[in-house]
DNA sequence: CCAATATGCAATATATATTTTACATTATGC
DNA sequence: GCATAATGTAAAATATATATTGCATATTGG
């Protein structure tokens, strides 16, 4: 399922997702995927996404349905 | 670095390293590994681990630090 | 103490995240 | 409209999470 708050987060940061990639070091691609719900990242990744973004995990990444 | 937030919370629920396991579809080694702190878990089972522990994100894998 | 259970650990195999490269499509400013 | 930047997408290669098996060590209950 497509990530739209991470999308927003980054979009309220002003940042390309190449910066979001140069800033947590990997890929525009691996990012971009992310985004699209495509990749399940790891958790240091979305971490350091996290705080990229001055976010926490829970805002990220938390999905409440089982 | 070690989980051990992930093995209080385990504790708590008094389950052993081979229920979670089964609750969240991986093998006894993987949980075990993930709380030495050895495995960079996916963020898919670290959402299922949060449920089956009745956790949030942040409170098992949330890291302040950069 | 003993027996059973739980956990640690290591080697190899497999699945999948991530990279790399390249090109297509979409958005944005002028 | 055009030019440029931003994003989508895809195939092949690589890195790494996870599975499998097996055995060692620790822990717990009787």
């Amino acid at each position: 399922m497509k990530n739209i708050r991470m999308k927003v987060a980054r979009i309220e940061r002003d940042m390309k997702q190449e910066d979001l990639a140069q800033l947590v070091g990997v890929t525009r691609q691996t990012i971009g995927l992310i985004e699209a719900g495509k990749y399940n990242p790891s958790l240091k990744l979305c971490i350091a996404i996290c705080h990229a973004l001055g976010k926490t995990l829970d805002e990220l990444f938390w999905e409440e349905t089982p």
